[in-house]
DNA sequence: TCTGGGGTCCTAGGACCC
DNA sequence: TCTGGGGTCCTAGGACCC
């Protein structure tokens, strides 16, 4: 049995890197991107970083900085960055037998066995050339006996120059020399909430968790920080997931463009959630038996009147048909709507997924008579819409969106549409 | 004036059962 | 006079991730 060796792979400002590729007038200029809504700035380029661009940050409090050293901001380009993450995993499952897409801008691959016919660092070298090459994003590696400490080891990699981006961290000795270096809280699976309480135990520093009693830290906190402890030992605890597991839920919500205080607005908004949750539903080949719409003002205003709420329904059996859910989501739309707020948020959810077709109904279920006519439709409805986007909708949905987002500073669709194509002169 | 979106896992506590 | 304990299931909430 070979014992485990992982390797992260993480691109290097991601977002701020796709942008920046379309555009090579912008090589040396600060470069930032924005959430959606424009609203919080998500990637920083190298050079945005060091002028003090804070990830995180609401726009409105950045501008001043933005302003006054020419930082190009961009909105969020979602189908660009896709695109070249697919790019990016395909390029690596052709150098490594087994990848895990761990989230859009980064891999963990298995490596096991590997240190017995490879010099690993040069095969972290060998990784950034080629997608470097192939593809014009530049990756960091970390190469450790566990995901934790591959995260750690990416880390080092992308702090300290003179590595060259790639840092091996099979030797105990550097495992434990790198843990000195690093606060807590650049641990993996160790956030805000996490580092003050272990801070208070007098827990600083990576090497000072490593060297906690993992059956203390069990009792103190919960087995997933106990799993953490024993990662950082070197005991792998977290296996390498090839296969993406199926969804458990299914989340379509966002923040409006403007403040919704019109029910009908939001009739149309909820609408158009649901009908993108269950396109999405339908591409997970799964049928879901629970519905949650929520809705909510914003937390960050002061003067505004706070409000929230949510209600849920249990469908008589699993479905992925949009017309059902949509008749439910208007139904417990009614149930939580009050007059007179400013709403800033809502969304859909669903969950309790079903393959299609393996359901048990109980005794008193109406049978169903039209699923296959209705699997048919939504199918049809899927496939026109997946040539050109919007094809065919709900009249719910609304025509003129004046609630949707707001994206003013969009890239174009470099890889995705023929129609923006970039040319080179 | 302006603060993202989409996920997962774990735990505590209540309801319920025997 | 005396009023258990243990198991399971579910949900809400909290924590984390990118």
């Amino acid at each position: 049995m070979t014992t485990p060796l992982f390797a992260l792979v993480d691109c290097n400002n991601f977002y701020a890197s796709c942008e920046k590729l379309f555009r090579p007038d912008l090589a040396h200029t600060p470069v930032v991107v924005l959430s959606n809504n424009d609203g919080c700035v998500v990637a920083r380029s190298r050079e945005a970083k060091k002028l003090g661009v804070k990830m995180g940050v609401p726009v409105f409090q950045a501008r001043e900085l933005i302003q006054k050293h020419g930082v190009v901001a961009f909105s969020s380009n979602y189908a660009l960055y896709a695109d070249m993450s697919q790019r990016v995993m395909s390029t690596l499952e052709s150098l490594a037998p087994r990848v895990e897409v761990y989230s859009i801008d980064e891999a963990f691959l298995d490596l096991s066995g590997m240190e017995n016919t490879h010099d690993l660092t040069e095969f972290g070298f060998t990784i950034r050339k080629t997608i470097l090459k192939w593809i014009g994003i530049t990756v960091c590696v970390g190469i450790a006996p566990t995901k934790t400490l591959a995260k750690l080891a990416n880390h080092a990699a992308k702090t300290w120059q003179k590595t060259g981006g790639v840092v091996d961290l099979t030797c105990k000795a550097r495992q434990r020399k790198l843990l000195a270096l690093l606060p807590v809280d650049e641990v993996w699976g160790i956030g805000g909430k996490l580092t003050k309480r272990l801070q208070a135990l007098g827990i600083h520093t990576a090497l000072q968790l490593a060297d906690a009693d993992p059956r203390f830290i069990r009792q103190q906190f919960s087995v997933v920080v106990e799993r953490t402890v024993r990662e950082l030992n070197g005991e792998s605890c977290i296996a390498l997931e090839e296969m993406a597991p199926t969804k458990k839920q299914i989340v379509s919500s966002r923040a409006f463009g403007e403040r919704i205080t019109d029910k009908q607005e939001m009739r149309e908004a909820i609408s158009e959630y649901i009908s993108r949750a269950c396109k999405k539903l339908r591409q997970e080949g799964q049928d879901a038996k629970h519905l949650t719409v929520f809705l909510r003002t914003s937390p960050f205003s002061d003067k505004d009147a706070p409000y929230s709420a949510s209600r849920s329904v249990e469908l008589d059996r699993p479905s992925s048909d949009t017309r059902v859910f949509l008749t439910h989501a208007m139904q417990l739309l009614d149930k939580i709507w009050v007059n007179g707020y400013r709403y800033a948020k809502a969304g859909v959810m669903l969950s309790d997924f079903y393959d299609p077709g393996i359901y048990q109904p109980s005794l008193f279920d109406m049978p169903a008579e039209d699923d296959e006519s209705a699997h048919r439709l939504m199918q049809l409805m899927d496939q026109l819409n997946s040539k050109h986007a919007k094809t065919v909708w709900f009249a719910g949905q609304g025509i003129s969106q004046s609630w949707g987002m707001k994206r003013e500073a969009l890239s174009p669709a470099y890889t995705t549409n023929w129609q923006q194509l970039p040319v080179a002169r």
